[in-house]
DNA sequence: CCCGTGATTTAT
DNA sequence: TAAATCACGGGG
């Protein structure tokens, strides 16, 4: 509870959001379990204006409808008729903006997020993609709309960032938004460069990744 | 490379 | 009411 990400985080302009969203750590509570990772890859989607975002063109519908609320939410949807993904709402109350949260390095109750996942290839697939990661985290759409500033079962704890940390932070464009004309190459994809757990593509070596600033 | 899978959205 | 779409992952 000490150290949980408040609305003051939360309430910002969604880019910085996703930045700094690098390096905290999500947690879920389940069956008295805590299962928790080290956020490693995220992805700004910017609301109205978005053609990748699901509330493009001011789209609200009874899916997206808590993209809509204040920052510190979660938005979960159900995609491809079978996989979850979670998102952390940004912004004011009536902006509709969030971040896909893509990767965690898995950090607390691994037995039991394996357990969730099955069979799976490599110990770094049990968090990488956001898909995995909800799975793993046993998140559905019944999580969708939490609030989370004040969940008992999900919420984002706040880490000190090393210097080198801030330093290694690369952008990208989006994975999987080859349909939203101009905006699909804008570089609003975040991670930490050479980290094993983060989605490909990754590093240095990919073609349109670039250091901040 | 291809394909499952079904809720959601969009077109008729 | 019907058709197309889809912020993905697993298998070859």
């Amino acid at each position: 509870m000490a150290n949980r990400l408040s609305h003051c985080f939360y309430e910002r302009d969604v880019v910085a959001v996703a930045r700094s969203l690098l390096g905290q750590v999500l947690v879920r509570v389940d069956q008295g379990r805590r299962l928790a990772g080290r956020i490693v890859e995220t992805e700004a989607y910017l609301g109205i204006p978005d053609k990748a975002a699901h509330t493009f063109n001011g789209r609200r519908t009874a899916r997206n409808e808590s993209m809509w609320t204040r920052g510190g939410h979660a938005y979960v949807y159900f995609v491809y008729g079978m996989h979850y993904c979670l998102n952390v709402v940004a912004g004011r109350d009536g902006d509709p903006v969030a971040v896909l949260l893509r990767a965690l390095e898995p950090l607390e109750g691994l037995v039991t997020m394996h357990a969730n996942r099955g069979p799976i290839r490599g110990h770094l697939d049990l968090c990488r993609g956001p898909a995995r990661l909800t799975q793993a985290l046993n998140i559905d759409r019944t999580m969708d709309g939490v609030d989370l500033t004040a969940s008992k079962t999900l919420f984002v704890e706040r880490r000190r960032r090393r210097a080198t940390d801030v330093a290694s932070i690369r952008a990208g464009p989006r994975v999987g938004v080859a349909y939203a004309e101009d905006w699909k190459d804008k570089p609003l994809r975040f991670f930490f460069e050479d980290n094993p757990h983060v989605s490909t593509p990754r590093g240095p070596s990919s073609s349109h990744t670039c250091k901040l600033s």
